[in-house]
DNA sequence: GTTCTTACA
DNA sequence: TGTAAGGA
């Protein structure tokens, strides 16, 4: 239900992007990550990064700024020393945890509590541990970050 | 004016 | 890989 609504909210979001032409040009991302457009053409030919299926009828490739993203997380590896493939399959990965990042909080933080020198973040009952209780992350600043289980409060 | 491909250095 | 040529 809340997925679907979701869903339909970031194709309302394409929708519009794409009939205002929300999109970047090839100069556009080069000059943004200061990644030449002779590479951004090569990464293309290796199959790294793909121009907007709506450019396929147009005379310019355009590109969508989830692409920028992923080419300014590409060079700041290839800045680090990584080999081109190495920099673009650390992006993969690094993209992938994010999306599994984001389904653990959607999927499981129960409760967000802001402390003084801090966070707590809920998840919830373990399942086989005790249903009594919710294990919570208690971040606070300067200490390390642990996971406790929490007797759940009746308010 | 920008981007495209091809080709040369 | 940068740059130039010559078109779109």
């Amino acid at each position: 239900m809340k997925k679907q609504m979701n869903s339909d909210f970031i194709q309302r979001v394409k929708n519009i992007m794409k009939t205002h032409d929300f999109l970047l040009g090839i100069g556009d991302i080069a000059s943004a990550t200061k990644v030449s457009q002779r590479q951004l053409r090569y990464w293309e030919k290796k199959g790294y990064i793909h121009p907007t299926k709506s450019s396929e009828e147009r005379r310019h490739r355009k590109y969508s700024y989830h692409t920028l993203m992923k080419v300014s997380m590409i060079q700041s590896y290839v800045d680090s020393g990584y080999t081109l493939s190495v920099a673009v399959e650390k992006s993969s990965k690094h993209e992938e945890m994010t999306n599994a990042l984001k389904h653990l909080i959607g999927d499981r933080l129960r409760d967000f509590n802001i402390l003084e020198d801090g966070y707590e973040l809920d998840f919830g009952a373990v399942e086989g541990i005790s249903e009594s209780k919710n294990l919570v992350a208690v971040i606070r600043e300067g200490k390390p970050t642990k996971f406790i289980l929490r007797e759940k409060s009746d308010s």
